[in-house]
DNA sequence: TGTTTGATTGTTGTT
DNA sequence: AACAACAATCAAACA
């Protein structure tokens, strides 16, 4: 009775702990120790406090101790004990960070060892920190640079006793891309793509838009400056000097050169890469976008530009925008970031229109939403573990030819790179219910819900597979981010 | 050498 | 002097 009852405390106090801000420095704090295979066991004793649930029975019936006991108080909700700050949704998302919890410890594997994997896991938790708070920023926001910043010196510390440069190494850097969720940054690319396909003026046509008459104008403008007297005439005459170099004037009626395609995509891959990383450099994106440009592979790197260019001459959008996505399904990290129903809705022909509305209402400023959070955008893992299991063009090969290449319906039995990630990460045993114990613990997740995003058959509709109904929180929306960070 | 973006800095003009 | 507006520069990587 008596231990019942500190159980219910420590329960307690490990919800009251989840749902403040001391959540997230726990969850630092024991992803260090997971990663720096320190005190594992401790971790594992912490766990219990920290409200999660390793699979390990004794620690669910702590958990569910303190369950029982709070069925006292409508056993679900726990309303008092909620901050008043904290929306509801971020209270049911707890199940998501006891999950990463959980996840932390296990990919540290129960014998401490750590996984093959691991190595590049520990090279980038801070970016895949960050991707997480940004997953949650409409709740830490406000906490998000201090929190990067701490992470990522914690992480600069713990490296700097490893004998392995982290920066410098173009593997490391692949591992970056990986982290920064590659997959959610295509697929916002591609998202991007979409929407300037459909757009009337495409950016490759923005600069002949204003510009009816290029030379007139300029003549018209310089008059204008003469007689205005307007200081852009005055542009540094006396002005340091150092540079004369070319003016560079921007003259926005001039005709814009054909930018290299290395620079579309730049352009269009570092704004989602600033989306999930806004306090990444302008260094650091470049070195990403280097990346990525350098795992696209040839064609799609020609397809990349010849997109956004033919998208400005092509007389009609709405017809020639289901081929030019095919390429960018075919960029390893967007085919892992698209969930199986997306994927079949897309082959089943479901509306380009329709798509692009999934995918953005998915990876599109997620922090924003005041939706339920976007779950299946877990793209975390997926690219992560294909690097490293495979080389990027291999990822690209494995890839596409579902998806862009060949009509024929897929395997069921692997049909998405989660899955992939999902075997990966199971490497012996095949996946099932048994390799998350937890998931039956969730009273009302069994049955109605079909765990995971693995269930193409269910709808290709995001809004009716996903989340409508409790089990979608607690389970459904949990077990992807579950799964992925079980393999970070 | 030019291109990508965004922040910063420097310069100039106006109040 | 203070402020506003604009231009130039810088970062990394690629064509």
């Amino acid at each position: 009775m008596q231990q019942t009852r500190a159980e219910a405390v420590a329960g307690a106090f490990s919800h009251c702990l989840g749902f403040c801000g001391m959540r997230l420095g726990l969850f630092l704090l024991a992803r260090h120790w997971c990663i720096a295979g320190v005190f594992p066991q401790k971790l594992d004793g912490d766990s219990a406090y920290v409200g999660m649930s390793d699979g390990n029975p004794e620690l669910l019936s702590t958990s569910q101790t303190y369950n029982g006991q709070s069925e006292n108080n409508e056993d679900y909700e726990i309303p008092p004990i909620t901050p008043p700050n904290l929306p509801e949704p971020s209270l049911l998302h707890l199940g998501d960070h006891e999950a990463s919890y959980h996840s932390l410890c296990h990919g540290l594997a129960p014998n401490g060892l750590l996984p093959a994997y691991s190595y590049q896991a520990m090279d980038l938790p801070a970016i895949m920190v960050s991707n997480m708070l940004a997953q949650d920023s409409h709740l830490l926001s406000g906490q998000l640079p201090t929190i990067q910043e701490m992470v990522h010196s914690e992480v600069a510390a713990y490296d700097s006793g490893r004998p392995g440069a982290l920066l410098g190494r173009p593997a490391m850097l692949a591992s970056h891309m990986s982290a920064l969720s590659q997959s959610q940054l295509i697929s916002q690319m591609g998202i991007r793509s979409g929407i300037t396909h459909s757009s009337p003026s495409p950016p490759g046509s923005k600069s002949a838009t204003p510009s009816p008459s290029s030379s007139t104008q300029e003549e018209e403008s310089e008059v204008h400056f003469k007689i205005s007297g307007e200081k852009r005439p005055s542009a540094d005459p006396g002005k340091k000097a150092k540079n004369p170099k070319k003016k560079k004037k921007k003259d926005p009626n001039e005709p814009q050169k054909p930018v290299s395609a290395y620079a579309l995509f730049f352009r269009d891959t570092q704004a989602a890469i600033k989306g999930q990383n806004p306090s990444a450099t302008f260094g650091d994106v470049s070195k990403i976008v280097a990346s990525m440009w350098d795992s696209l592979g040839e064609e799609q790197k020609q397809s990349s530009p010849d997109q956004s260019e033919t998208k400005s001459s092509q007389p009609n959008p709405p017809a020639k925008m289901l081929p030019p996505k095919q390429p960018m399904y075919a960029m390893p990290g967007l085919a892992s970031f698209l969930t199986p129903s997306d994927l079949q809705a897309f082959r089943s022909g479901a509306s380009p229109a329709s798509l692009a509305r999934t995918l953005g209402s998915k990876s599109l400023l997620p922090g924003l939403s005041a939706s339920p959070p976007p779950p299946p955008s877990f793209p975390l893992s997926p690219p992560l573990h294909q690097q490293l299991s495979l080389p990027p063009h291999a990822q690209g090969a494995l890839l596409s030819p579902p998806v862009s290449m060949s009509p024929a319906p897929q395997p069921p039995v692997l049909p998405t790179p989660m899955a992939l990630q999902v075997q990966l990460a199971m490497s012996p045993s095949p996946p099932g219910p048994q390799d998350f114990p937890h998931l039956s613990e969730f009273p009302s997740s069994s049955g109605s819900c079909s765990p995971g995003p693995s269930n193409p058959t269910s709808s290709g509709d995001w809004d009716s597979s996903y989340p409508s109904g409790e089990c979608g929180i607690s389970t459904c929306s949990l077990l992807p981010r579950d799964k992925s960070l079980y393999l970070t």
